[in-house]
DNA sequence: GTCTAAACATGACGACCGTCATGTGATTAA
DNA sequence: TTAATCACATGACGGTCGTCATGTTTAGAC
């Protein structure tokens, strides 16, 4: 049963695609290798002919889910009302890729965490653009510090098992990410 | 080979605390049960003599490592600097819950979210004594938007493996919260 | 049209994990 | 001092997972 050449690389496609979605929803560890090759359409047993071990998709899926970042906004507070939304804070298979594993990225290979870093770095670059302020040196703070608060306010509205305070954390950090870039307007 | 009651409640304390130790620095799905006896200077067997089951730990451990949290400063930006610390980075296994578990609480039992969310609850609390302005309500915006900054920070930090990029985050991650507390007081 | 190589399905393997049954020896209450 | 209880060690059980060997079928080259 072989298969055409076309049709290998749409398996890839779907095997990391696949991963990505499971990875984000459950995490690492608690996916198997089964898991994903059946929600990509496969059995288990032709993992290997495309990955040497479990391991090697998780960096690789990494590296594919964050190649494909969300668009950028005209400005961060665009951006921060987009990330911290009700919708976002659902959909866990399909969101942010550093909320959901970025916790669990340090454990496992090398590989997995260089391109964590990667995306670390170009999410700094793309925000730092629509950080607000002359001076490079301020927007890439603004750039940081807020890319710190929509992460840590995405983890802690999913941890509220309470609707009502997980809304409000969401809320409360737009607020404050607001806040900041305002003032920076106002200020001389 | 029975035990003093002593003994039993302090192989009770001994669980816990290695439990929580060793989830913060692998994650619970990592950390088998055997480990957490082992460390607890025990063998596995007598393990469901203390806990229902694997899950039953988990959260009697957070709600444990949640009630002993560390002492508030004076005032939000010495806690900042306190937290986002390089030896609070390099010290997964006896740092922050929450940025070391958040993202992987919300897979398990309900009393584990509980605990976290209670924990969320309390901390905030427990910024706004220390966050500056008058109205109740902006120090509320100013605990949740830093606690939202230093949990994230803290992740991004740990993701990175280039140490100059990691020490930046923590840095500039700490002037993003003094930005905001500083203009908090220059404000009329 | 034939041959070959490749992709995938099936199935099996060793290892490991959570859980539980049983035995044993020390503690505590009488 | 003795009897009954209980905490823990030992060991075993299903189940599951990552990985690999093998067989089967078909795409692609000649």
């Amino acid at each position: 049963m072989k298969v055409s050449r076309e049709q290998v690389a749409e398996n890839r496609r779907r095997i990391l695609a696949a991963a990505g979605r499971l990875f984000r929803a459950r995490g690492f560890e608690a996916v198997t290798v089964s898991d994903v090759m059946t929600a990509a359409g496969l059995t288990h047993g032709g993992f290997y002919g495309y990955f040497g071990s479990k391991e090697d998709l998780i960096a690789a899926a990494l590296a594919d889910v964050l190649a494909t970042a969300s668009p950028m906004p005209r400005d961060l507070d665009r951006y921060a009302e987009a990330y911290l939304s009700a919708a976002h804070r659902e959909d866990r298979a399909g969101g942010c890729p550093v909320a959901a594993l970025g916790a669990e990225t340090i454990r496992h290979s090398s590989k997995a965490r260089a391109a964590m870093t990667d995306g670390l770095r170009r999410q700094i670059d793309r925000l730092s653009e629509g950080a607000g302020g002359a001076d490079p040196e301020t927007r890439r703070q603004s750039a940081i510090g807020s890319w710190a608060t929509l992460v840590g306010a995405m983890v802690l509205a999913r941890i509220s098992d309470d609707a009502k305070l997980s809304d409000e954390v969401l809320a409360q950090a737009r607020a404050w990410i607001g806040r900041q870039n305002g003032d920076e307007h106002n200020h001389p």
